[in-house]
DNA sequence: AATATAAAAGATAAAAACATCCTTTAAATT
DNA sequence: AATTTAAAGGATGTTTTTATCTTTTATATT
């Protein structure tokens, strides 16, 4: 058993649109084959993801030759925090960590404020970090993709 | 899809044990049943995750009439981190959050900094908080172990 | 010793997440 | 218009997680 913050669906997400953000301006659009490659992830399963990101306007994407996806308006303006709540919804942000349907201030869990901390420190930290950021860390080669 | 700070096993694990830490001096041991109806789990799954806490020397179990799981002297010296190392692994609390298979101060991924600082949070509460802080405020009725 | 109780162990099943493959649709080029 | 390219959509398969059920083992009581 394994606990982990996002989903790997989630984390191909990210990245995917991470590696978009990093394209320079004029060429900023790629085809799957090429995002799969660069986030090193496994290419019909990111395909699916990059649907759902473009069904929720993150992305476009373009059918045909020369066509891919890239970054839409929207996606550009989008926190991390969007990405996340896209694919895996926002129960890491709001859910009760020991799983209590009804988890509140009047009917906290055992651990109810001191994790309250710790979503609130996640989401401040996704609400302000931007693909912009990331992408810089990235294209900077201070931060990486894969392996 | 939903991403999960721990898994189910893991928050039935932790209830569980602290339901065991709320019983009274005397009488500090129940039975399966007991321990699922108190948490709000279900009886098999639940059963075999404490024997995983048995086999880690967190639980005692003693079979037979009047048997039942109470907290062992390990169990009840061990900070909250270590009931999810148990039933998680530490994924949580040191994996990288993007997915990087080797992600490190020298090949950190795009958010390998500012998510150090959540884990660092995150481990340094799981550290700190005991059994017995969370099974006061559920004696005290200022915290609930289930509904 | 026989019986009842309760956990351990093992087999099996259901659901969710992860992943692939094949067909269809849309767009560009010849 | 025919062909090629690439994403969308649908079906399907695998693995992991969650969950249940049955049999076995250990302990206490009669």
């Amino acid at each position: 058993i394994s606990a982990k913050m996002f989903s790997k669906a989630c984390k191909y997400a990210i990245n995917s649109m991470v590696f978009l953000a990093t394209l320079p301006e004029g060429q900023e659009r790629a085809g799957i084959k090429d995002i799969a490659f660069a986030i090193n992830s496994p290419e019909a399963f990111t395909a699916k993801i990059l649907q759902t990101l473009v069904r929720e306007n993150l992305l476009l994407s373009i059918k045909g030759p020369n066509g891919g996806f890239e970054i839409s308006e929207e996606g550009r303006k989008s926190p991390l925090y969007r990405i996340v709540q896209v694919i895996d919804g926002d129960s890491i942000f709001v859910g009760c960590a020991l799983g209590l349907q009804e988890c509140s201030e009047s009917h906290p869990c055992a651990v109810h404020h001191k994790f309250k901390a710790i979503r609130d420190h996640l989401t401040g930290m996704m609400m302000t970090t931007t693909l912009r950021d990331m992408a810089l860390g990235i294209q900077t080669g201070i931060s990486f993709l894969k392996t």
